[in-house]
DNA sequence: GTTCCTGCAAAAGATTTGCAGTGAC
DNA sequence: GTCACTGCAAATCTTTTGCAGGAAC
């Protein structure tokens, strides 16, 4: 059931070829804001917010309602490609889901308010030996972890 | 630093006497729905959303405003005495923070949205070190597991 | 009496939805 | 030609804020 990615539609890291593989599967067709949208979420590197997303893509001049990022965000994160993030700050931030390999955390700087990813393996081998043990099926996991970025304490 | 205890607030599980001490220091009064909510947190197994808090106090013939909860949640966490949990449903749940012998993560089912706790050693463990290798000050951590519930998969 | 606490109403944000026009297939 | 995609405006929902009256100390 994994979407196969062909040549043509996979332009860049991957990632944005495999939604909109994903979503012709679906049967949705293209759309300029949504190609957008898209290729704009494949080029980061942590999860951007609304808002964010709509800056961004103005100044590039390839503008987009908020009504077509919230659907847009609804679409992606139904066919599970796009994490929902909230660190707590009232919004919501959203991230491609690249599969396990590229799968992380984020620590956010109490400070400057910046997200970084991080990853380890032995926290995720102690996430799979919780739920083992709590004897429930785990489908997703989320850890933030609140501090001082490097930068701040400097 | 540590706010006393004394016998005369410390009336239910200590937790509501150990705020009503620590907003006494910090030069606040009382007042019916601060007590009232303070009382009525003290008593939940897992954290409350304002709008729960809200209905509760309600049944209980002891209303209070939507804006004094929030006032009172800003006051408790400000002081490190309430943790805000967010798990992903648009709004903020709140519970006392008892100390590290009762410090816990949360499980959310996604069939029924119930909210429950679960602690775990080895877990905080992965967390400590993750946070030393990082060299990173981390304050704060918060886990949320997403999977069926127990009765829901029954 | 001073200052905090509270409720109400209004405001501020984030997100969702209804609708009509445009565009993809 | 059909039906999805988009933008706009309106609606919803959560949380915050301004203000005036009442209460704690």
């Amino acid at each position: 059931m994994a979407p196969r990615i062909d040549a043509m539609t996979a332009k860049r890291s991957g990632w944005s070829g495999e939604a909109e593989t994903a979503l012709a599967e679906a049967g949705h067709r293209r759309g300029g804001a949504r190609t957008a949208i898209i290729e704009l979420l494949d080029e980061q590197r942590c999860a951007l917010s609304a808002a964010e997303i709509q800056a961004e893509l103005a100044t590039r001049g390839r503008e987009a309602s908020r009504a077509s990022i919230y659907r847009v965000m609804e679409e992606l994160e139904g066919i599970g490609l796009l994490a929902r993030v909230e660190v707590g700050q009232g919004t919501s931030r959203y991230e491609p889901v690249r599969g396990a390999a590229e799968h992380h955390h984020h620590i956010v700087c109490e400070r400057c308010g910046r997200l970084e990813p991080f990853s380890d393996p032995g926290l995720e081998r102690a996430i799979e030996r919780v739920s083992e043990r709590l004897a429930v099926e785990v489908s997703e996991h989320e850890i933030v972890l609140r501090g001082e970025c490097r930068s701040c304490a400097a």
